[in-house]
DNA sequence: ACTAACCTTGACGTACGCGTTAACGTTGGT
DNA sequence: ACCAACGTTAACGCGTACGTCAAGGTTAGT
């Protein structure tokens, strides 16, 4: 069959590149409307392209997006101050002013931290909630042991059991 | 004693309320009428009056919300789970049928058990992404100690190639 | 009795993050 | 040459979670 196709870099279209990172087309179109994806290359039709680097991308919004809680506003802002590395460190060769890169740097360095800072918070507030969790599940368990012995059926472990 | 007129039960018309609680009073009747907050009593003219367990129960929607990301439908039946447990305390006393009960606490406690599960699945997932941001973090310093240790030095032969 | 500060219930408006047609073009295989 | 599967833009729609008036009523202090 069509085996000699070398293996070049696997470029996706739309539905594939959707499926993957688990999103609809929609989304992605959305996404590069709003700027949180550089418009992909086309085919000669006009069909998207992407890229596996794309799809991690995607990947990389939704966790922001569903872990994290950001506007889609805010991560293209991170995303942003991602990009300044990475387009600095490629034209690296054309050393323009260094200074001012640096200025660029820098303020990259400073969104890090502050979504690091954010993310620290929200864990420290989540371990907390957590605790709260724990102590209710006890209640309920000591209720229903003391109340329900009789009547039914065995409790699950406490604590760390998966299903 | 403890059953003199209490000296001031604090209860706060929904503008203190608000303010407390960080939300605004919009907020409070959206989630009254959406029925995450029970209808709190008023007074003559029709003020609602809040108590401070009212407040901490919105603090608690909060929470869930800006932190777990849940939509207020969920959290409604998140609230509702524990609401069994405090209504089947309250009238502990009238001992009805114990096996209805139980049923409705064991499947509070599997609501409380699912709510926790979902914590803990965030939260590692958090500490990768934090671990992706200490690495990138690096990566800035490291470029910035090299490329700008000073104001705008041109560094010779201090290239190391990354990645 | 007056007034400022507070509250009430509608009801319409809005920002976000997509969903969903509609009408049409492209691609790849037989 | 044809067709199914896949893609394109444009435009309107929608659910969520409130914001924002408007048109009043209530409370508390003087």
């Amino acid at each position: 069959m069509s085996n000699d196709v070398p293996a070049t870099a696997p470029l996706l279209q739309i539905g594939e590149a959707a499926d993957r990172a688990g999103v609809t087309q929609r989304t992605l179109r959305y996404y590069e409307e709003k700027g949180l994806l550089n418009a992909p290359p086309r085919m000669e039709g006009g069909f998207r392209l992407y890229s596996t680097e794309d799809i991690e991308r995607i990947e990389r919004i939704k966790e922001m997006r569903d872990l994290l809680g950001f506007s889609l506003a805010d991560i293209k802002e991170m995303l942003e101050a991602d990009d300044v590395r990475l387009q600095i460190k490629a034209e690296w060769r054309r050393d323009a002013d260094n200074a001012e890169k640096a200025v660029k740097m820098r303020k990259a360095r400073e969104v890090t931290l502050v979504q690091m800072r954010l993310i620290d918070q929200k864990m420290s507030q989540m371990t907390e909630m957590r605790n709260e969790l724990a102590k209710r599940l006890d209640r309920y368990d000591n209720w229903l042991s003391q109340n329900a012995a009789d009547t039914d059926q065995p409790l699950a472990a406490t604590v760390g059991a998966e299903r």
